[in-house]
RNA sequence: GGUGGCGUGGCCGAGAGGCGAGGCAGCGGCCUGCAAAGCCGUCCACACGGGUUCAAAUCCCGUCGCCACCUCCA
């Protein structure tokens, strides 16, 4: 089965055809960790983990690195008060590992730092200017910039052509032979700290927005590699830059261009002139993380999303169904009969499977869960226990590659261990005993009071033929 | 001005020439002491106007509306 995708740059579904057989090596634009993580930083990571997973469940041996960009404009102007640069850098780094962890977000194989691959960077500009792709800035700001104009593909990824793009209109005019000439590196300045300067051949400085994404990219999957991703927003400059600067010089570089769908706001972008960012902390505060996640993974990772008041509750809904199936399974299925991996990995639906080789197409996978829940339901409420085994199986091996699985270990609450979970334990079986016993006697009003009181509790009641059950709502 | 995307039922959200994705909400039924959960059924949608075709939500032309990017962006 092969696994297809759409590239970017040729915008057309491929089948995905690794460079090495049986591995995959895979590039994405991690954050410049100037600032909290936001929904968007959210879904991007983990539209990567998703790939990530499910190349890997198609036995291929994946790479992922996903860099931090350390070093930039934006982080020497955060930086205003008492704290460093490089410590608001790594606060906000740390914040990001935070907010990823929650969402169960693999960490990649590698994440890089750009301050540590200076030396890199630097070979690279030295090759650029010595193929005469890039000049330094003949006034005295010890500026390199890429000469757009000695690269006749430039623009090729987004399909721009340099006479129609729009003048720059925020940017200083500085000594460039183009207006769309970029920075590779940028000369000190007296007003920035000397923590962010390096020297370089043409003097101190530091370097420029994109060239770390080439320079790293080259260092630890080398000049050619299979799939370089990152958000929609990040097309164009960064990543028509970084295509430029690395093919001109002489580099395969990326085979594939996977691009993420952006997350809005009631319809707007996310912007910080609006004020509407919803911050990774403060969202999945909103709902159970797993559910955030379920959220973020449904829509298909192409897509806007469009997050609005509501949206988590029918995500909730959603993934209620299924985790409400798993736990009914759970009870009416022997444990021990299930749960091996492998018999889990051949429970695989193939439709599921389909769904996902097709350019990871979770909403119709997910589509593929839902049905294979009801028939697990229906199932159960035939007394049809190997069948409903069966199927149990099958969404467990369909929510485990989405890293879903309201069962496995990353998704246990504390809520369920512990003495106070004891003690809860022991009062909610006493209290269904008494109400069990209020049934008998045909006493509802009874009944209904404790149905009524665990309820307030924020306990959930459901009635078997066989007793009945409870849980914590969430 | 250039490049690209979008408009699907009450809502969310896939699909991309012919078999009603899926979820939520609603309605009817089964189950239940009553509920909840679950199951069955129901709700036959594709911005608008033309065209191609035996057949169009899907392809083509046009129109309207919305959005993104064009050197801060995940």
């Amino acid at each position: 089965m092969t696994v297809r995708l759409y590239d970017s740059k040729t915008r057309s579904v491929t089948d995905f055809v690794p460079l090495v057989d049986g591995r995959v090596s895979m590039y994405v634009c991690g954050p410049t960790v100037q600032s909290s993580p936001h929904i968007g930083h959210l879904r991007s990571a983990l539209v990567y983990d998703l790939w990530r997973r499910w190349l890997a469940f198609r036995g291929l041996d994946v790479t992922l690195v996903r860099n931090v960009t350390d070093i930039d404009d934006k982080i020497l102007q955060a930086a205003t008060g008492s704290e460093e640069w490089w410590a608001l850098a790594y606060r906000y780094e740390l914040e990001f590992s935070t907010q990823y962890a929650r969402l169960g977000i693999q960490p990649p194989t590698y994440e890089p730092r750009a301050t540590a691959s200076v030396a890199q960077m630097l070979d690279l500009i030295t090759d650029l200017i010595q193929r005469g792709h890039a000049y330094p800035a003949p006034d005295e700001t010890g500026d390199v910039y890429f000469d757009t104009r000695s690269w006749p593909a430039y623009g090729e990824l987004t399909r721009q052509n340099a006479d129609d793009m729009a003048a720059a209109t925020d940017s200083e005019p500085r000594a460039k032979r183009d207006p769309r000439d970029f920075a590779l590196w940028k000369g000190a300045k007296s007003s920035e700290p000397a923590s962010a300067s390096w020297s370089s051949p043409w003097g101190d400085g530091r370097p420029g927005w994109h060239i770390e994404c080439s320079a790293m990219s080259a260092r630890y999957l080398g000049d050619a590699f299979d799939i370089h991703g990152g958000g929609l927003d990040l097309r164009f400059p960064h990543h028509e830059n970084e295509l430029a600067q690395s093919t001109a010089a002489g580099k395969a570089f990326a085979s594939y261009w996977v691009h993420n769908g952006l997350v809005n706001v009631d319809g707007q972008k996310m912007s910080k002139s609006l004020g509407n960012s919803i911050f990774a902390a403060e969202f999945i505060d909103k709902a159970r993380p797993v559910v955030v996640r379920y959220y973020l993974a449904a829509a298909h990772y192409r897509s806007t999303i469009d997050y609005h008041e509501g949206s988590l509750d029918e995500a909730a809904a959603a993934y209620d169904r299924i985790e409400g199936f798993l736990r009914r399974a759970e009870r009416a299925v022997p444990v021990t009969a299930l749960g091996e991996s492998d018999v889990v990995a051949a429970a695989m639906s193939d439709d599921f499977a389909a769904a996902m080789d097709d350019d990871l197409a979770i909403p119709q996978a997910l589509a593929v869960v839902h049905e294979t829940v009801r028939a697990g339901n229906a199932a159960l409420d035939a007394g049809n226990l190997p069948a409903a085994s069966s199927l149990r199986a099958s969404v467990i091996a369909m929510v485990d590659v989405l890293g879903i699985n309201p069962l496995a270990p990353e998704w246990t609450t504390d809520d369920s261990a512990g003495a106070g979970a004891t003690a809860l334990e022991a009062l909610v079986v006493s209290l269904l005993r008494q109400r069990d016993e209020a049934r008998a006697d045909r006493d509802f009003a009874a009944a209904d009071r404790i149905r009524n009181d665990l309820a307030a509790a924020g306990v959930q009641i459901e009635d078997t033929p066989t007793g009945s059950n409870w849980r914590l709502e969430t």
